[in-house]
DNA sequence: CCATAAACGTTCGTCGCACTAACGAAGGTA
DNA sequence: TACCTTCGTTAGTGCGACGAACGTTTATGG
């Protein structure tokens, strides 16, 4: 039999928060996709179908602005969407340079199927944790992305 | 004045963990790169030396799997550091497919150097927490990552 | 001893994500 | 009017994660 070499990774590299922050952050996104593509979606599609529930028709860059993903990603993003039929994009009659972006019927079924299938894996990324545990998780991730603000082009003032 | 779009995030979604996950990912990795940047150097250089030091000269494959930098990548990884004469790549006299990789002098040196920039950039990272709530994190983090194992070339047995 | 399988280093290519630059069209403002 | 900004869009860069394939070398087993 071989010795085992099991878990080699030095502990110096082990204890580095960085890191393990990346780690999990990967094991976080694997299981996400893996359960995404089950249905051909990526979390952007999740992500985009949110924010257009959550706060009704939208222009592309509010949409980027409040889900993160780049403008010029957005782009492809909200074609596949238009191509599933899941939402419609339409010049915005008010202000000629925008397009209104509007959730579909089918667009909301898709949230919501999306929605349970993102549910089931974060409970599969906490797994690990205790009920307590993983509200401390949340509460102290969300407090270091509020304080590490995003290089996006936010607040000036 | 515009409304005031501050933080348009949707709720739902900024109660994801997967998504808090990626996001303090992602501002940890800035903040390394950033420092380590100033050095000319990513944090697989880093990495790759952390574990030259702890155990000695090692194959590029044992690099890797104890670094997790990919075989494949590890080979510029290993151009780039050599270069910069911080470590030395000879055929192995007893296994002649392998790289025998060696730390010099200078790899020792540049180990402290950019070990001293990554712990400063932990210090960033961990900053808006306390001390207890930073150990708390580092723990369910690790936890998460050993309990989420790599999809790597892991165990067979 | 010879065939086959495995491991190693390496090259190349793919995919997704973060991010920049630039451009035409449209709107706001002086 | 002229100017500046916003919006959608295209194209392109850089990086990390990952797979495929190949030649070389070592290990295995009939």
């Amino acid at each position: 039999m071989s010795p085992a070499p099991e878990d080699a990774t030095p502990e110096r590299l082990r204890a580095i928060p960085s890191r393990l922050l990346a780690g999990a952050a990967a094991a976080a996104d694997r299981l996400v996709n893996e359960r995404l593509a089950a249905e051909g979606a990526r979390k952007w599609h999740f992500a985009v179908l949110v924010a257009l529930a959550e706060t009704g028709p939208a222009s592309q860059s509010d949409l980027s602005r409040r889900t993160g993903v780049y403008r010029s990603d957005m782009v492809a993003v909200l074609n596949e969407l238009a191509e599933g039929g899941h939402l419609v994009r339409e010049p915005d009659p008010v202000d000629r340079r925008r397009n209104v972006i509007t959730l579909t019927p089918a667009g909301r079924d898709r949230l919501h199927r999306l929605d349970a299938l993102v549910t089931a894996a974060q409970q599969d990324l906490l797994a690990p944790l205790s009920p307590a545990e993983q509200a401390e998780l949340t509460r102290l991730l969300a407090l270091l992305d509020t304080r590490h603000r995003p290089p996006h082009g936010g607040e000036h003032a």
